[in-house]
DNA sequence: GTTCTAACA
DNA sequence: TGTTAGTA
């Protein structure tokens, strides 16, 4: 298929396709016009880097896991140590994040004289 | 009409 | 990422 349907069967724009091609993402091969021609499984790995995507994973930490994934239906399965490894080093950045959101907050609270949880 | 690459009022 | 330009 080319790009347009692989764009409209996942939600990514064109414009995300060729991006994650860049990131070496996808790898679609080529018709004599030029055209990239994904296969059908480029539906699932789409879904899958929007997954991760959504995790807060960057585009490279997903180049590394993505070999990981298993082809089953939706998600993924937690095969190599690569994979929980990376999983898990993402966790603790949020929790830490998370950590410091909470502290901005407090000092607005204060700032602000508001009660524990406003909002 | 669709896609491609490259680049940015 | 959007978007636009100039092509193939």
């Amino acid at each position: 298929m080319r790009i347009s349907e692989l764009s409209r069967q996942t939600g990514a724009t064109p414009r995300a396709l060729r991006y994650y091609e860049e990131q070496g993402l996808l790898r679609p091969a080529r018709r004599s016009s030029g055209y990239r021609d994904y296969d059908a499984r480029a539906v699932q790995t789409v879904r899958h880097i929007q997954l991760l995507l959504s995790a807060g994973l960057g585009t490279t930490a997903i180049g590394e896991i993505l070999p990981c994934i298993v082809d089953g239906t939706t998600v993924l399965a937690p095969t190599c140590p690569e994979l929980l490894d990376a999983l898990a080093e993402e966790r603790s950045r949020i929790t830490k994040s998370m950590a410091k959101l909470a502290e901005a907050r407090g000092i607005l609270d204060q700032l602000i004289g508001a009660r524990a949880n406003p909002r």
